[in-house]
DNA sequence: TAATAACCGAGACGGTACGTCAAGTCTTCGG
DNA sequence: CCGAAGACTTGACGTACCGTCTCGGTTATTA
């Protein structure tokens, strides 16, 4: 997260921050998104509907785009696939989370704002980045697992084929407007397969 | 083009639109946008640069979304592949030239604003798919051709195969934040041809 | 006028302009004026309704304030009061032909308007005075014929006296936004030959 | 004034408006007025002169119009006539202390614009007539007062007479483009004194 | 128990951009 | 040259949003 406070340290002097004012704000966000599309997620109108100040928001993240990133990230299940023993299993375990992930309604408002709000900082970019590592890295790990147990061709460029699993389903939901479905990724799971299966 | 007067047409009574008007502010929105980021894209901004009032530019584009749409236009050449008779080179010559599109300078700033301004209107929706339609049409022509031709797995689904093509240039430049090169173009020529590559 | 055309001068070469649009234009504004007021009084709406274009109307009145001025003389029927052989009677005709004017729907906000226009630039000041100047010329010529005649003071200061005459009216009709009415031309009449009577 | 809080009441919560803001554009208006005439008066000027933005100056004053009439009242101190016993005296002193009003720079662009203000809008009339209100009541105070006396005629119409020592000030200011003097006035007292005084 | 420190809602603040509107000019076509 | 139609520049309008700050008050930890 952006700038919260570490939860097991001694708290220091003063009033604790209210628990309930960060899980409002981030329901609030995504249910503007939702409901009205991003350009109806005003700090304003999120503070009002989440019933809390605009400092306590500020508080908590420092700009909007740290706000929106977080919301996103609420969406988001940090993934972790274990050892199947079968690069495809492992392959459709981690394009199902994301697709799940993507199914919520709003998720593709809230992408694609995310990337607006990215766009309009130099600032924002750093964040925005390591939100995409935090979706690529566990694709990364499956692939190097792969290569190691033998059904992912060793000669395989790694990033290269990272940025392959990741990108369809990305570009479905906000280049094509539309919203995956389990056929798609299953597709999906075959045509990877076979770009990055052991040769011949 | 959006709200753009048809050309062969009989013209109406009154003072014509004047054709430096519409150059003179895609190119200002274009270079506002490789020089200092779509945040510097103010519509008073471009007005200046581009020696031209805001209601003449308002009279073109009605919103400000309509007008970075409008420029993300201008930059992409409607592409048309020939019969290469082979669908590896084909790949590659569509791939290229996307690459030649992003790496100009200031594209992905282009492109992110472009998505950005697309999803804070419904209304801006509509001309993003059709800008995204324009991007995989080719690829999808050349599929077709390859299964015709036989070095195309014939049971391929073409959409998601040409989603797999689309996607990774695309994501790469916006989600990694990372200009592509040659060699990741080569390396995605490689794992395409693979994955659709008639089997067995 | 301001701008107009001389009548029996010989005329150029070349279509000559077509009588309907000055009244047409000059019957516009009143019109809005007195529906809309002068907040309605755009060139365009005006042009609009009098199904004019702005050229034809700039042709004539080269600014804004030119065509209100014009607007409001139109309504205001140059004045001449014979010798009555009384005072009173004279000022009486005077007033009441002033009230007449004032009493026509849209005079209020038609004059207010016009001390807006004339208020916005320093060009208009003086066609403004000019108006003014009309208002007081006939009046101040009774008091000089009710001088001489033995009915009005002879010490009298004119300048100031005129000033007395043409001031309530207004000021009524502007300032305390009521339009006058014939018993408050009545009560005037006393006042004022009162306050410029013969003494003692 | 208009839309201002009350001073004695208990504040609400939030953050309390800064009274320099208040001042400082007050101030601004017609200093803005006094050097440049009302067409200068714009609302970024003024924000810019007073070192202010324009929201809260909009959070003061809903329009424009609103913001000129409070300008304009900020000129005109409330003006109380003591009993002097003398008809003549009292009226001196307040056409005195009108003609004060009038005399500082920029007063005659600053009613002129007032009126235009108010004319342009139904909802600036009430605050207008308000103000003409203000003007107007000592005058009629010491009206009743002479006619208690016995100074003043007792069958005088009060309103007519008020109104008749009112406009002509304004008149000559403003319709005859001319600062008013104090000889003028004292003309006026003398006009006026024989217009309601005791018959026979 | 008192002081202190950080929190809380409410809402005003400066700044900046938005999209609109009006005035006055200019350009095309046709009469 | 006049007319209608409509685009053009200039410049102001009133609004919206961001991120900050100032209130009066509350809630915890420390002295």
């Amino acid at each position: 997260m952006v700038g919260m406070q570490q939860d097991g340290a001694a708290r220091g002097p003063g009033r604790p921050r209210e628990e309930r004012v960060t899980g409002a704000v981030l329901t609030a966000v995504v249910d503007l998104v939702t409901e009205q599309g991003i350009g109806a997620v005003t700090m304003d109108a999120v503070a009002s509907r989440a019933g809390v100040s605009k400092p306590a928001m500020y508080r908590r993240w420092p700009t909007k785009q740290d706000l929106i990133i977080a919301a996103a990230e609420s969406r988001l299940g940090v993934l972790s696939v274990p050892d199947l023993g079968d690069f495809r299993a492992e392959l459709r375990l981690v394009l199902t989370a994301r697709l799940e992930a993507y199914r919520l309604p709003g998720s593709d408002r809230l992408i694609a704002g995310l990337i607006g709000a990215a766009a309009e900082t130099g600032a924002g970019r750093g964040q925005y980045a390591e939100y995409t590592e935090r979706i690529t890295s566990e694709t990364r790990r499956i692939l190097e697992r792969g290569m190691a147990r033998g059904d992912v061709d060793p000669d395989t460029d790694v990033r290269a084929a990272t940025t392959l699993v990741a990108a369809p389903l990305l570009f479905r939901l906000i280049g094509e407007q539309e919203t995956p479905d389990a056929r798609f990724v299953e597709t999906l799971v075959e045509l990877v397969a076979r770009a990055v299966g052991p040769t011949g």
